[in-house]
RNA sequence: GGCAGGUUACCCAAGCGGCCAAAGGGAGCUGACUGUAAAUCAGUUGCGCAAGCUACGGGGGUUCGAAUCCCUCACCUGCCA
C-alpha cells in the first residue's frame, strides 16, 4: 500500500474504481469503514460449475475491503443455488441437489484465491445450507416469513415484472428474496456483520436482508453494490464465442482468458484497470495517457490481461500465455520459432490429433472446434478465413500434408484473426 | 377443476395447404480497412462435396402434398374457481 492511499477513504478508493453503484446510508457506511473493521459478506450461488466475470467484480471488491482491514465471509449459496434467483430471461430449471453441492465446492476452491484465508485478518468461508437444511417450514414462516410484508415483496423489480410477463414466477423463485435475507440475519448473529455487497441487480435482496435486520435485531446494517460493468459499444460485456468468461481453467483456457482482456476496447480498458486491477491511480493515468499516445501499441490491454489473468490463474500460467500470444500473434514467420517457444504456445491452444494417413484441413478443424462441422469449415476456407501456419488456405479440399508441420510436429491452424489451435502429429 | 391463448432455427418473430430449409430483426461468424480495438461496407449462419437427409414441442391422422387442417399427449401463460 502506498502512503497515499492512507488517506484516500475506502469508500473514495472504490468509487474511483467504478465499483460503488449504491449504498444504504452512506455517510453512516463511510464512518463505520473509518471507525475499525467492518465485518462484510458477499454472496455466490452456484448456478453453474464456475464462477464468471460478473463474480470477479465481486471478489475484487471483497479483496479491496480485506486490504484494507475489514473482515471477509465468503458465502457460497448450496441453500439459495438450489431455490434460484428470480431473473428477468424466465424461470430457471432446478439443478439436483447432487449437482448443486458439487458446483459448491468448485466455488469454494476458486473463491480462495482471491483472498487470504491466513494470517491475522482471515476471511471465512460459509455455506447458508449450514442454516437453512435443518430449519423447518414452520419455524421458517413463523421466524422469518412474519417479518416480510407481500406488498414490499411484490414491489421488488424483478418480481414486479415477472409477475406482469406472460411466464409469471413460481413461489420457489418469489421466496428466494427471504432465504437471501435470512442468510444476512444469520450472518449478522453469527460474526456481527454488518455489511452486504452484491452487483446492483442484487440491491432488492441486499435490502431484503437489511430489513429483516432492522425487523429482528432492532439495528441498522449497511449494503453496497457495484455497478453493471459495461461496454462503449452497448453489448454485454463479458459474452463470448464460447458463453461467459469463465474464471475455471477446464471451462476457459487461460489464453482464452487473457485473450478476452488484450481484446478490450480502448474505450473501456481505463475502466477496467481502474475496476479490475490493483494498479495505483499514477499508473492507471501514465496507461491512459498511452492509450491516447500511442493506441496501436495496447499497453493498458496487455496491462490489464496480465494483471487480471495472473490474479485468476496465478502468475506461471500468464508468463505461460503472454510468451504464447507473442508467439502466435508476433510479427515473426512462425516457422521461425524455435521447438520449445513453439511447444510452448501451443500448449495453450485447443488441438487436433494429426493420424497418419492424410488428413484434410476442415476436418482438423473440426476436430479442434474451430468450427462447428465440416460444411462449417467449408464455409470458413471459402470466405477466406482459414490459414495454417498463416498460409490462407484456398482449397475446401486441401489436405495437410506432412511438410507443413513445423518440427516434424505442428501445424498452426487458425480461423479468423485471433482464433487459434493446433494440429499435432502423433510422436511416435 | 373450467375457459382462453401459446409451443417455429442461437434469441425475438413472420408464415396458416404446394412457390418453405422456412420472411424480417437481433446476435454470431468471415473478408476488406486496422492496432489481436471501435466504426463502416460486403458476404455468411440445419447436416452433406453432391444426390439427398433430417427439421417448425411429442405421437397419430387427413391429403397427391402439412410448419400450415384434424385428433391426442406434454409443457407454458392468462382469466375464473
Amino acid at each position: 500500500m502506498t502512503t497515499k492511499e492512507h488517506v484516500v477513504h475506502i469508500l473514495d478508493e472504490l468509487r474511483w474504481r467504478g465499483l460503488v453503484a449504491q449504498s444504504t446510508d452512506e455517510q453512516a457506511l463511510r464512518d463505520a469503514l473509518e471507525s475499525g473493521p467492518v465485518t462484510v459478506y458477499c454472496g455466490f450461488d452456484p448456478t453453474a460449475p464456475s464462477l464468471h466475470h460478473g463474480h470477479l467484480v465481486q471478489l475484487v471488491l471483497l479483496r479491496h475491503l480485506q486490504r484494507s482491514g475489514h473482515r471477509v465471509l465468503a458465502l457460497v449459496g448450496g441453500a439459495t443455488g438450489m431455490i434460484g434467483d428470480p431473473r428477468m430471461s424466465g424461470e430457471r430449471v432446478l439443478n439436483s441437489k447432487e449437482t448443486v453441492a458439487e458446483w459448491v465446492e468448485r466455488l469454494r476452491a476458486q473463491i480462495s484465491r482471491f483472498l487470504d484465508f491466513d494470517g491475522d485478518n482471515p476471511a471465512r468461508m460459509v455455506n447458508n445450507l449450514d442454516w437453512t437444511a435443518e430449519l423447518s417450514a414452520i419455524d421458517f414462516l413463523r421466524d422469518i416469513g412474519k417479518h416480510y410484508r407481500l406488498g414490499t415483496m411484490l414491489a421488488k423489480d424483478t418480481v414486479a415484472r415477472r409477475l406482469a410477463s406472460d411466464e409469471g414466477i413460481s413461489f420457489t423463485e418469489f421466496s428466494y428474496q427471504i432465504l437471501q435475507g435470512l442468510d444476512y440475519l444469520e450472518l449478522n448473529r453469527r460474526y456481527g456483520c454488518t455489511l452486504q455487497t452484491g452487483g446492483n441487480d442484487q440491491w432488492g435482496n441486499l435490502l431484503s436482508g437489511v430489513e429483516l435486520i432492522r425487523k429482528a435485531e432492532q439495528t441498522g446494517v449497511h449494503a453496497l453494490t457495484t455497478p453493471l460493468i459495461t461496454k462503449s459499444d452497448g453489448t454485454k460485456f463479458g459474452k463470448t464465442e464460447g458463453g461467459a468468461v469463465w474464471l475455471a481453467p477446464d471451462m476457459m483456457t487461460p489464453y482464452a482468458f487473457y485473450q478476452f482482456w488484450i481484446n478490450t476496447d480502448d474505450a473501456d480498458v481505463v475502466g477496467y484497470l481502474k475496476t479490475f486491477t490493483f494498479r495505483t491511480r499514477e499508473e492507471v493515468e501514465e496507461l491512459e495517457r498511452a492509450v491516447v499516445e500511442r493506441p496501436h501499441a495496447r499497453e493498458a490491454q496487455r496491462v490489464l490481461a496480465g494483471d487480471v489473468t495472473t490474479l485468476v490463474h496465478g502468475r506461471a500460467a500468464t508468463d505461460a500465455v503472454v510468451a504464447a500470444s507473442q508467439a502466435l500473434f508476433g510479427r515473426g514467420d512462425l516457422a521461425e520459432l524455435d521447438e520449445s517457444t513453439l511447444a510452448a504456445a501451443v500448449a495453450e491452444l485447443p488441438r487436433a490429433v494429426v493420424p497418419e494417413e492424410p488428413v484434410q484441413v476442415i476436418d482438423l478443424l473440426a476436430e479442434a472446434g474451430l468450427v462447428a462441422g465440416r460444411g462449417a469449415g467449408r464455409r470458413a476456407v471459402a470466405e477466406g478465413g482459414v490459414s495454417i501456419n498463416n498460409v490462407r488456405v484456398t482449397d475446401p479440399d486441401a489436405l495437410l500434408d506432412a511438410s507443413q508441420l513445423l518440427h516434424g510436429r505442428w501445424a498452426v491452424l487458425r480461423r479468423g484473426k485471433r482464433t487459434l489451435a493446433v494440429a499435432e502429429a502423433v510422436s511416435g
